[in-house]
DNA sequence: ACCCAGGTGGCCC
DNA sequence: GGGCCACATGGG
């Protein structure tokens, strides 16, 4: 079955995702950074704590205390280290790009994209995932559900480049399309893709399609 | 009382 | 380059 049958079958089965929930491409950073191994509620607490201090800007959480963003995020697990992190991000970006995303984004790809890598807590997925939901740009993240996903599928890919290579080879280099499927996966990794579970013989990728 | 969550970095070999 | 491990709270 090749991708795009892959995504027409999630598609028909979980609907349309909107992917990112997010009202502003800061607010996909600092998301993206919080969701790590972490559930999106308690993701979308965190945000909304840092709302309610005024902490969701750029400049705002680059000069408050990490005390402060710590209070905030606590409830997303490994809470010193993503406050760290918000922290480090946000002056990047507040004291290179002055707090502009636009202007960051408005690099070559390649280029913002090793910025972000290179910046501690900014790993392949997390980088990805901004760059697409973020800046807009046709990169396909890869995450755990992906993984196994493609294992199903008997798609064997050896690490991270490889298999965002194997999906940008296959798909339209289509934005919208790439943050639909990125979403679809992650539904049907929280939903059919656990390990040791059962109903993996329910997923909608395994029944056959209905005439 | 487990197990897992929309990973990452550091260390080891 | 891959295989462990710490990081930590919250929900099923």
């Amino acid at each position: 079955m090749d991708l795009l049958s892959v995504y027409q079958r999630l598609l028909n089965h979980f609907g349309p995702q909107g992917w990112w929930p997010a009202e502003t491409p800061f607010e996909v950073i600092v998301g993206a950074i919080l969701t790590q191994q972490t559930a999106w509620a308690n993701v979308e607490k965190a945000i909304q704590n840092l709302k309610r201090q005024g902490l969701l800007d750029v400049h705002a959480l680059a000069t408050a205390s990490l005390g402060r963003i710590e209070e905030c995020v606590r409830c997303t697990g490994f809470y010193r280290q993503k406050a760290a992190r918000l922290a480090d991000v946000s002056r990047y970006l507040a004291e290179k790009w002055g707090g502009d995303l636009d202007r960051f984004f408005a690099q070559p790809l390649e280029e913002a994209r090793k910025e972000l890598l290179a910046l501690k807590g900014v790993g392949f997925e997390t980088a990805d995932s901004i760059l697409l939901y973020a800046g807009g740009k046709p990169i396909f993240p890869v995450d755990a559900y992906t993984v196994r996903m493609c294992r199903c599928l008997g798609i064997e890919a050896k690490g991270y480049e490889e298999l965002r290579a194997y999906f940008e080879e296959r798909l339209p280099r289509d934005v919208e399309l790439y943050k639909e499927f990125h979403a679809l996966i992650v539904e049907l990794g929280k939903n059919y893709c656990r390990k040791n579970d059962p109903r993996c013989s329910k997923c909608p990728l395994r029944q056959k399609r209905q005439k």
